[in-house]
DNA sequence: CTCCATTGCGCG
DNA sequence: AAAGCGCGCAATGGAG
């Protein structure tokens, strides 16, 4: 059953169950946003798919009232998987105009809560027709698309993450200020004010004032810095990190760890613990489908990146315990079972998948299958990986022949499909007029050259998309399953009923091959459990019967820093 | 002052 | 442009 939601403008919340085509069926009611919660919780029981135009918006009501739904189905996200998938571009919603969900939401938050705004005149012009023509205009796309199955999983995965998202924003990750402040005094000397070097940087920074024999030079400056340099012989074009590495001389040495703390101060200092962490809490705001592959984005905070440096501050609370959980070699493991190259499944059956390639002597080390492995998939032509890709090829004929046809498509501009039915957009007019005009009679050679460099570039993007966008679907499926098995889990040992959230194992992070989940202590075994019966379960919805492995390495641990 | 591109580096 | 995908963010410095 679906329960469709809207917002008036005078913020109230009009509910209107609908038929399983989306027509409306019965009567709707009007709530005050303080109704809704109770309302909400009473539907439950139900498990009602919630219908509403974005989730990040709605349910932050509910969750701060405590109530968390089972299922939903959010109108922006998928209006966007539909509207550019090639399973659906003959249906009405494919075909028609762009119209306001295709343009990005206003990021005002809580647009009820003001009195006029620019989404009062939403209201007035899309009433609550508009929400329900809409979501029947997806429903009929999925219904006669040829993949309807594949399509529905999708929709469900990616409205299960907006629900997760919200969830994990809501509660966030537990995070120790004092072992975080520790840290970075233990590596950057005492905090100073803004503007000012600690002490470590600034003895650093000394260093290499005195070996490039620049007393006022500042370090932060590339172009100075790179100026410096050159000035004492060092011929480098840049001050890449990685480029440095291989010189030979004083102010290498300083200046590379100058460069590692100066970033650990900038990107995840006092400033970023000051500004991100909330009662001992990281909450940052993931945004699902970000990424046009259907990955994850983050807004603020940059949760996706939290250098391996700082995750010893993530601690679990007292009697708590974090299950952190890792896919192993995600993306090959896609690639196989998207394929069907079983003699790839069978080289990461039960072990590392890299270690597999090794010990079926299709190459020596598992740093060379590996390295292998990633070219096939990002593209790469040159090097190491170059070299070694037609052993590959020769293995694995099937998952070799994949990415090779998805960059053919890319490089002819046209999109690939994800396994569920995500497809990649398409190059933009500058790049089609880029082509056009290599096929001119009077294409010069920088012409040609030109198109050809850019059709491959395409090529790598959709080789890539492919895998990548796979790859996420089977994450998020991955974790739909885990939420879903927690939200069962009995609570027994834990001394509470289970309808507190505050006292349930729950995920609290997910970094596109990962999640973590914040458990009491007694339970973690539980969760370990759940957390690898959702992978066989993500690899079944995805693959079927196709037998391909999705190892994980699970680890129950106290610190994040401790996993891996 | 604000806006924007570039550089560099963190993550998968 | 590291050799090859997808991101976010901070700092700098030029342009307006």
């Amino acid at each position: 059953m679906y329960l469709l939601v809207n917002r008036t403008g005078n913020g109230d919340i009009l509910v209107l169950p609908l038929d399983p085509d989306g027509r409306a069926a019965g009567t709707g009611r009007r709530l005050t946003k303080q109704e809704f919660p109770a309302y909400a919780l009473a539907r439950e029981p139900g498990l009602p798919r919630w219908v509403w135009e974005d989730t990040s918006r709605i349910y932050p009501l509910l969750l701060t009232a405590g109530v968390r739904v089972h299922r939903a189905h959010d109108l922006r996200l998928c209006h966007a998987i539909l509207r550019q998938s090639s399973l659906t571009r003959s249906s009405t919603l494919g075909r028609a105009e762009d119209s306001r969900w295709d343009r990005a939401p206003a990021s005002e938050p809580d647009p009820g809560a003001s009195g006029s705004t620019l989404f009062d005149l939403f209201d007035d012009a899309d009433d609550e027709s508009g929400v329900i023509d809409e979501f029947e205009r997806q429903l009929a796309a999925v219904r006669n698309s040829a993949e309807p199955g594949r399509l529905r999983l999708l929709l469900a995965a990616e409205s299960a993450g907006a629900l997760i998202a919200a969830e994990m924003q809501f509660t966030g990750l537990p995070w120790r200020t004092d072992v975080h402040d520790a840290l970075l005094t233990r590596e950057l000397g005492p905090r100073v004010g803004p503007g000012l070097r600690p002490e470590r940087l600034e003895r650093l920074a000394d260093s290499i004032r005195a070996a490039v024999g620049e007393p006022r030079l500042n370090p932060d400056s590339h172009p100075d810095l790179l100026r410096a340099l050159n000035q004492v012989g060092l011929r480098v074009t840049s001050t890449r990190a990685w480029e440095l590495q291989e010189l030979a001389h004083p102010v290498i040495e300083p200046l590379l760890e100058y460069k590692k703390l100066a970033r650990l101060l900038s990107a995840n200092g006092w400033y970023w613990m000051d500004t991100w962490i909330v009662d001992g809490r990281f909450h940052p705001e993931y945004i699902p489908g970000g990424v046009v592959t259907g990955r994850w984005a983050t807004r603020g905070g940059g949760a996706l990146q939290l250098p391996k440096q700082v995750r010893g501050a993530v601690v679990a609370d007292a009697g708590w315990k974090l299950v952190v959980a890792d896919a192993a070699q995600l993306e090959p493991r896609i690639l196989a079972a998207l394929s069907a190259d079983t003699a790839m499944a069978a080289a990461g059956r039960g072990t590392d998948l890299y270690a597999g390639i090794v010990a079926g002597g299709v190459v020596e080390s598992r740093d060379h299958a590996k390295v292998a492995m990633l070219g096939a998939m990002y593209g790469a032509t040159s090097g190491e990986s170059g070299r070694l890709l037609p052993r590959l090829a020769k293995a694995f004929p099937r998952a070799i022949a994949l990415t090779e046809t998805a960059a053919r498509a890319g490089e002819r501009g046209e999109s690939v499909t994800t396994r569920l039915g995500r497809s990649s957009p398409h190059p933009d007019e500058r790049w089609q007029a880029t082509q056009a005009q290599a096929y001119d009679p009077g294409a010069t050679e920088a012409d040609e050259r030109r198109a050809r460099s850019q059709a491959r570039e395409w090529g790598r993007f959709t080789r890539n998309f492919i895998v990548q966008g796979s790859a996420a679907e089977w994450a998020l499926c991955w974790m739909a399953e885990i939420r879903r098995e927690l939200r069962m889990l009995p609570l027994a040992g834990t001394g509470d009923s289970g309808s507190e959230f505050d006292h349930a194992p729950h995920l609290v992070f997910f970094l596109h091959d990962e999640v973590m989940v914040h458990t009491p202590a007694v339970l973690a075994g539980a969760v370990e459990e759940i957390v690898r019966s959702a992978a066989d379960t993500a690899g079944r919805h995805l693959f079927g019967d196709f037998p391909v492995d999705f190892l994980l390495t699970v680890a129950t641990v106290d610190s994040y820093a401790e996993a891996k």
